[in-house]
DNA sequence: AATAAATTCTATAGACTTATTGAATTTTGT
DNA sequence: ACAAAATTCAATAAGTCTATAGAATTTATT
């Protein structure tokens, strides 16, 4: 019975855990809408009406598609910030972790960013939630840095985290379509602009 | 009889490109797989049938809404690249530019970012040359300020060039849903940021 | 080995959507 | 004012999709 899923039965989690993995993928590929239970059933390799067992509706599987993507990379965030080490370091690591998620966390960061808001409102609270615990600890690095002399003090926090992960979004996207592209390359540079710019 | 279409009357003009600004609108809101021909006839005020009075299809509605979106940004793009003013000025009219459009545009460009992808390869061609020439017009731009020693020569073209469409994106969306953020405001601090970085 | 529980399958109802068709209406040209 | 052309409408065929339900099968337990 369905009601045994709870208690964590370890069978159970693993191919749950691989239910959203396929739904990531399929969401991903095809957004939201244009993705069919059919395809995400598939995915998995089992009947399109068996995919009920895991998720008791579609949104609810983008809900938990989105969840899974975001959490472990907060969490990741929260470690970051954490360390004692100077803010550029910190910042590169911050966006090497941003960056590498996409090659590693099976389209669920992409899937967050593209189709979150067809979810309806209250499907979104923990999602928004984590959402603002990231840009807020992302501004209090900033902060920090400026208050150490080591960033300029006419940036505008909110301006520039908005801006480092709206463009680490678009280099993510750009690196998951293209495997060609060299990961710590694009790191290298990323950090080099956000903190150079390009001007002589 | 539809034949006439070809002939550029004003008045079907006119209303093509009211359906055409409709469907941009409602393909924003909702995606392109998550709206309805309905909801593209509803907002022009007309029956859903009757909407293939001027579309063939719904995928030739999201064509020719990405084709509107890009077609006088590339053009204007062309404009600025051609006059003979300072690299660092032409950058930050391109960016006006490029964030203002997300205020005019009826959504559009919106559409042509998130939805173009769901066009089948075909439908895809004037879109994606659009698409290159504007950031080939970009990296020749910044060629062009390395050479007049403005631009730090350590800088690879392509990647700023696309880190800064990608950044443009990320805000033009933001412009977008926010009504409240400042524009001009928006456009110093992209321009501080890409230019100076955030170093002291 | 027998029983219980968990997982998957098949079949389908009930919506919803796109695109078409021919009729009705409105606009335009003479 | 009349006829032709353009535009819109109403109705619907044909297809797709979500979610459910009960049967069948597999896995775990005693």
């Amino acid at each position: 019975m369905k009601e045994d899923k709870a208690v964590l039965n370890s069978k159970y989690e693993e191919k749950k855990r691989r239910a959203i993995l396929a739904a990531a993928k399929v969401f991903a590929l095809k957004g939201f809408h244009g993705a069919t239970t059919e395809d995400i059933a598939t995915e998995l390799g089992i009947q399109q009406g068996s995919l009920y067992y895991y998720f008791k509706s579609k949104e609810q599987a983008l809900q938990e598609v989105c969840e899974f993507g975001m959490k472990d990379y907060v969490a990741r965030m929260r470690g970051l910030c954490q360390l004692d080490v100077p803010v550029q370091q910190t910042l590169k690591s911050v966006i090497d972790a941003h960056l590498s998620n996409y090659r590693n966390q099976y389209s669920a960061m992409k899937v967050h960013n593209d189709q979150r808001l067809y979810l309806s409102k209250d499907r979104r609270v923990l999602i928004k939630k984590l959402g603002t615990e990231y840009r807020t600890l992302l501004e209090d690095l900033l902060r920090k840095g400026i208050e150490a002399g080591l960033l300029r003090n006419d940036i505008d926090t909110h301006f520039v985290a908005y801006s480092i992960i709206g463009l680490g979004n678009a280099w993510g996207a750009n690196l998951m379509r293209d495997e060609s592209i060299d990961l710590s390359t694009t790191v290298e540079r990323f950090c080099n602009l956000v903190l150079g710019g390009i001007l002589d």
